[in-house]
DNA sequence: TCCGTACTTTCCTAGATGGCTAATTATCCG
DNA sequence: CGGATAATTAGCCATCTAGGAAAGTACGGA
């Protein structure tokens, strides 16, 4: 339950997934393979740039990387995107819990495990 | 569809969802408030780390802090996960779809839109 | 054989990140 | 008041990141 193997795969996917136009490669290729020039069209940046982005994802294994004539194509390969979404369900039951529990929350907020004072003071 | 007001957001959340320290940090408070000594017991790490993680927890918007006396207590604003979630989704159908179709994709490996060559030289 | 196309690699800079120790702030309690 | 507890801040260091410019590699075609 708490830590599975994926565990650290984990830190590389998120960490590919935290940048903008490293999303939208991949938005990009959820409709089709797609070379490099083609995924670096979109933007203003320069192909390096792009190239590295690219690699971030490949090391991610977010996408694969074929290798045809002087062309890289990449294809997304979804894999880790499920595991992302495996880690994140998990939390599911408690946004969807929150008909405003935040405001209990709030109230909440006297730790638990340990009396760390606040015993006497009653609320607020 | 492209762009959408959260999408700049997601970059903060990914980031801070991109450590297993932090991420730990949130499954520990999926199941109540606590306070940063609480929230640092499990780590052979030394108080002030934890509290620059849980500020980048803050700061990305998953978590929000109390001030009770001299405990600053923590609890989980699950939204940002929604937001993940919703953004994980929309590959859900890839990753399903994917019965061995990887092997197709790798087929497919040449680029759609323009035509950088390939023309005569038929497949493989 | 040489040119153009498609990328990648190398080197640079600026800024963020993750960890530490030491010092500081804030609050309660005796 | 003075001490203990909770947590943050400040400073230091090593490493990583996102970008660009420039040079290098690899392949196909005239």
């Amino acid at each position: 339950m708490t830590i599975t193997p994926d565990e650290s795969r984990l830190d590389g996917t998120f960490a590919a997934l935290s940048n903008s136009t490293r999303r939208a490669i991949l938005g990009r290729l959820a409709q089709g393979a797609a070379t490099v020039n083609e995924l670096a069209a979109p933007f203003q940046m320069k192909l390096p740039s792009i190239s590295k982005h690219i690699k971030v994802l490949e090391r991610a294994g977010l996408i694969q990387r074929g290798h045809r004539a002087q062309y890289r194509p990449c294809a997304l390969d979804p894999a880790p995107l499920e595991q992302v979404s495996t880690w994140t369900e998990r939390y599911r039951p408690i946004w969807e819990a929150r008909f405003d529990r935040m405001d209990d929350y709030l109230k909440t907020l006297q730790p638990a495990t340990k009396e760390p004072a606040t015993k006497g003071t009653t609320k607020r």
